[in-house]
DNA sequence: CGTTTCATTGAACCGGATCAATTCTAGTGG
DNA sequence: CCACTAGAATTGATCCGGTTCAATGAAACG
């Protein structure tokens, strides 16, 4: 629970009284691996806070393909954010790649906490602020830089995906097939 | 400027008052065609409204490639935001298209209206949360579509694009030359 | 030990990139 | 009004890298 509370206060600091406005809304739950948090054309009712584990969320485009859009580890949020400020359906599923903790919010209780004070509404301007800074790197990514460049920014960036992440699941990340990956990999080594 | 109040009370309504509270933070400019309201490398210290006019963005790359990322019209904001927020260097320069009439805010005359009132906050968590939509949707393209499904959505969803822009122009907003967004064309007059 | 999933490799194919040449078009000035 | 010019669009030839489909090799797991 004080990881949490670290995210949170680095994001704005806050007295204890404003933060403990939050607690009585909040639920601990066990997720356990190969479970679904959200399901794609569900609507996301939930923000999650990861405490423990990994969840990956994926996208299944017309011909089935499943295609991973973001990987998400401990001590951060967990949500398709555009189904969550528009109660609309989720584009993504969210799945548990290991056994997870994690802590959810619910979203008419997260809106009530915004109007509630200055610093709750300030983070809710903060967290669409930073979730924007996160997609438009991925979409800058994607726009201006070839799979090569795209595989070598998320080694730089993301280190630790090759470490929890297969290179069938990676691929759909970078954006192109398993195969494909493996011989850019192969090209690689002779640089 | 009465087309900048619609805009922004059907952001968040707010009395007349509450609204009035930006009024003495504008600025009105013209814009000349071909002028740069910003450029890459600096921090982009302004959100604009456009009046009137059309602008792009657009990033260049290491090999010196223009590429154009967003175009932006009237009624709408134009804003590096992701350097607004950060107040770090801009990725993009804005380009405007045509002779153009917009309205300035400065970032931390925005900062203050922000802590200033509830609804003022209230706005600053939209606005963020609809850039949100926006660039998720061009993620989106980029990541599940090919050019060809790329060309019919913005066929679909930006129709002006084509009466407004050269294939030259929109060919690298596609995220593909103008040679082949030519013989995209032309295989597709075949369907 | 056998099954399944993952990673690699091969061959054929396809679409976008590149470079160059040509046509088309709109705007300019004579 | 026409001739010239510059930019836009098209076309051709070739190349390259990602896709597809299929087969094999390797590792993880029950």
């Amino acid at each position: 629970m004080d990881a949490l509370k670290n995210v949170i206060t680095s994001i704005v600091p806050m007295s204890d009284e404003e933060y403990s406005l939050m607690l009585p809304i909040i639920n601990k739950i066990e997720v356990k691996k190969d479970k679904d948090l959200l399901l794609q054309g569900e609507i996301c009712r939930h923000i999650y806070f990861i405490e423990s584990g990994f969840f990956r969320m994926f996208y299944v485009d017309f011909r089935g393909n499943e295609i991973n859009s973001r990987f998400v580890k401990s001590n951060d949020f967990l949500v398709d954010f555009a189904s969550f400020i528009t109660q609309k359906n989720a584009h993504y599923s969210c799945r548990a790649m290991e056994d997870s903790t994690v802590i959810s919010l619910e979203y008419e209780k997260v809106e009530a906490l915004y109007n509630c004070c200055p610093n709750w509404s300030k983070f809710g301007r903060l967290i669409a602020e930073s979730a924007y800074l996160i997609i438009i790197e991925r979409q800058e990514m994607l726009h201006f830089q070839t799979p090569e460049e795209r595989y070598k920014t998320i080694l730089k960036k993301e280190p630790y995906l090759f470490q929890m992440v297969s290179q069938n699941q990676l691929s759909s990340y970078i954006g192109i097939k398993p195969e494909s990956l493996s011989r850019l990999r192969k090209r690689m080594i002779g640089k």
